[in-house]
DNA sequence: TGTCAATTAACTTTCGAATCTTATGCTCTT
DNA sequence: AAGAGCATAAGATTCGAAAGTTAATTGACA
């Protein structure tokens, strides 16, 4: 009944996950059942479900007997998922602008639009994007390759999106250097796609990829915010 | 203690996993906890852990509250497979090739010759290829993609093959066409491969893949062994 | 005979105490 | 002091019965 989805189990699937990719749980944590079961008012057995889940999603590891953690951050692997979002992304757009039909034509400028009219910095936070635009944002590139009839390509390219965005929200000066043209990158992108021009659609996206990995990496400090030394302070 | 893995549900998870892919249990079939705990002498707490990953595999399905049932075949399923696998196997192979070392050429090299050397049919039961041959088939075509450093990439494509698989399982008459020289496919893609020609290799893992399938579509009936429709016979 | 509500049956989901594994701290020995 | 062995604690995993949900059956009524 508290959850929010249909399940129990499902409910608190979506709020750890909603805490991990709105950090609120620190990449290398450990994810404790006692801890667990309190925070979010769940018996053992729902919350193991939770989180074996969210390992098949990439957010949480895990070891035998050994109990599961916030899946830890680090340059090795921000630059593998780069050059994979690089080469699955530019191909699922690619056939999405193939493919798309009207309605997708519809929902990419209504994205897109909403995009644009979303502030990206609040007023009493300027470190990080506000919770809006980056939804906006996320719902501007889903709706991009939502096009592509291919699901199994799509949830792939969907899937390395949501894991980079544990990147994003741990870059903490994210959105500041004034040499960026965010909004034009977009807007580009979108005249692209519905002007049907799939090649520089595609190249424009690696662009943008690589162009916000590059930034991530030259801000992050030599190991990014990873829990995995520090536990949690100890009485 | 009686289970194959470390943890409990580990040994169900593979147990079921090899159920599946071996055929035992049927493409559609309901997967109900009561049979489940009896023939795996388990609990529901495992089976529904093992059910979970699974899902997530892509070798299982499941509804809010409707349980979980073996994932279903079907034509379309299999033209998008096969897309997303030409695609991505081939990305992966010519990244392998690049960058695979020593010891991933001595891997394949070994993998290819235990491959040609494993007969292809029993000799009672011609229908199907030997148990044998499928796994050192699928050693081969996993050893030549080892070469690839992008775990995140290979995963994906190591995952699409194993999808694959099932739909191998289910073609009843694969393998007795007489005018394809599967041998000498794999030879060539072997040569290729240790040459490092990687638009060559790449060139010919997507004719392979694309004439598999190419083969199981033909030879399938309309709709592929499924029992979604039948569920069970009742009593 | 066909439709609909109520009842029953079958199954799925949930729970939390019991069991087992791993980690931690302590003591004793070398 | 360093290390091995033991005791204790913390936490992960497992179990199966209770609660909740969906599907099937029955029976009443038009």
């Amino acid at each position: 009944m508290t959850g929010t989805g249909s399940t129990r189990a499902d409910g608190v699937y979506q709020r750890l996950r909603r805490d991990i990719l709105g950090g609120r749980l620190v990449p290398g944590a450990r994810l404790k059942f006692p801890d667990l079961t309190r925070r979010y008012e769940t018996s053992v057995g729902a919350a193991r479900e939770a989180l074996t889940r969210l390992v098949a999603d990439g957010f949480v590891r895990t070891q035998s007997n050994q109990g599961f953690s916030v899946m830890p951050l680090s340059h090795e692997d921000l630059a593998e998922l780069t050059y994979a979002r690089l080469e699955i992304e530019s191909l699922v757009l690619r056939l999405s602008v193939r493919d798309g039909d009207l309605a997708w034509e519809a929902a990419a400028v209504a994205a897109h639009h909403l995009l644009t009219r979303t502030p990206f910095l609040a007023q009493d936070d300027a470190s990080h994007p506000t919770d809006a635009w980056s939804s906006a944002h996320a719902a501007f590139h889903s709706g991009l390759l939502a096009g592509c009839r291919n699901h199994r390509l799509l949830a792939t390219a969907t899937g390395l999106r949501e894991e980079a965005e544990l990147y994003l929200q741990w870059s903490v000066s994210f959105g500041r250097e004034p040499d960026r043209d965010l909004a034009g990158e977009h807007q580009a992108l979108l005249d692209a796609a519905m002007a049907r021009d799939a090649d520089r659609a595609a190249e424009l996206l690696r662009d943008h990829i690589a162009h916000t990995a590059q930034l991530l990496i030259s801000v992050a400090t030599d190991e990014p915010n990873n829990a995995s030394q520090t536990p949690l302070p100890h009485p």
